[in-house]
DNA sequence: TGACATTTCGTACTTAGTACGAGATATTTC
DNA sequence: GAAATATCTCGTACTAAGTACGAAATGTCA
């Protein structure tokens, strides 16, 4: 009981719960999570509506599952990496995988998901085998996935691609006054200029990281 | 035309859109985001649904307002001010702001405002005029404002005072196995025994101001 | 093979946003 | 100050989306 196989109980049509949480993922990648609903997911399936709800308990379960199919993907490292390679593979995979899929940051803190435990497991055993304490491992584990989902949260919000990001800086540069925001007029022109997302992440991470290893000598 | 006055147009009831905002914050403030919809606004301020749409155009910038009053809020630091002291004050005050408004953090980057403007131009002339290039202005906004809202957007799922914080730990801890978790079993007992937030975001914004100082002196 | 369980899925209810338009009230213009 | 014009008020009703319910179909097991 309780945890129990996933398995197909009709053997035609196909529709199993792999096959929705993978569907769903599909659209919302695509599409975006907000066009996602339980009409279209089952448009998409080329199944009834309330089909669905065989497999799912509601949509609710159906975001906890797709944020756990997104969770497994995410790397975790072998433990004779040292710790800043390590951190950095982690943060690094699972800021891709927030990318890949832009909904999943939104979702993320709010999702229950048994990946997800293992993923922030696997931080803090780098920190710790590492051997900073737990004081220090639990702030360095915040930092971290801090950074990473502010990261995703905040490309949320951003042009995709370089040409995008010209097009839309240059849009606002149109519209805005240089007097009243110089800096920020500055600071959009600098991305026009620079539409490459140009290494914030690791920028940042390299800092956290910096800051960390203070703590390891400090013994 | 284009931007007008706000003003009363009948003198009586009392509804306006600064009222409205006003109401709307307090309510999500105290049943949270999700319970705030129109015909629960319109019963709080004791009006018909349909009015508040005289004052708004509709529920989206309903948000964008309630975003921009809290945005108004946010502490922009005199000008003389080290630039350490500064965008510390600026981030904490911004925390303090989304931790208070608990739904805003989710809205920030996806609502348009002109007050988190001047909040993100505050930021660009803090580090511009301490001598900061455009490329690492660019890199310590986006660090500062980044660690911000990935700090706010974590606090949202946890308990918000040390009682629950220490409830909710004792119930995972109480359900989870610690042989499949062992690091992260052992944070959050750590978390337990440390209900109060002890400075995590200060840490990691003293790492972003420490990372960037290097380079202040590199030049 | 009959008893029990699970799956399928149409109907219909609920909640929430808001289009529409008629009447009420205010403002402007001559 | 009255007619013309604009703005505000708000009831009705439509739409979109989640899902409760229950009956019929299908499957499992003793």
């Amino acid at each position: 009981m309780g945890v129990v196989m996933a398995k197909k109980k009709r053997s035609g049509g196909g529709l199993d719960r792999a096959r929705i949480l993978e569907v769903a993922i599909r659209y919302a990648d695509a599409h975006g999570i907000e066009k996602l609903n339980m009409r279209n997911l089952a448009k998409e399936l080329g199944s009834p509506v309330m089909t669905l709800y065989t497999y799912i308990k509601n949509k609710d379960e159906l975001l906890d599952g797709m944020v756990d199919s997104v969770a497994a993907e995410l790397v975790i490292p072998e433990n004779e990496l040292p710790w800043r390679d390590a951190i950095t593979e982690i943060a690094t995979s699972a800021m891709k995988s927030f990318y890949r899929h832009a909904w999943v940051s939104s979702l993320w803190t709010v999702c229950a998901s048994p990946a997800k435990l293992a993923h922030q497991e696997s931080i803090l055993r780098v920190l710790r085998e590492a051997g900073f304490s737990v004081a220090v491992a639990c702030k360095g584990y915040h930092a971290v996935t801090m950074h990473t989902i502010g990261f995703a949260i905040q490309a949320l919000e951003l042009p995709r691609n370089p040409q995008a990001m010209k097009e839309a800086a240059g849009n606002f540069l149109a519209q805005a006054d240089p007097a009243a925001i110089p800096y920020f007029f500055e600071h959009v022109k600098y991305h026009q200029d620079h539409p490459e997302s140009d290494g914030e992440f690791e920028f940042v991470l390299t800092m956290i990281l910096d800051g960390l290893e203070k703590y390891l000598e400090e013994t």
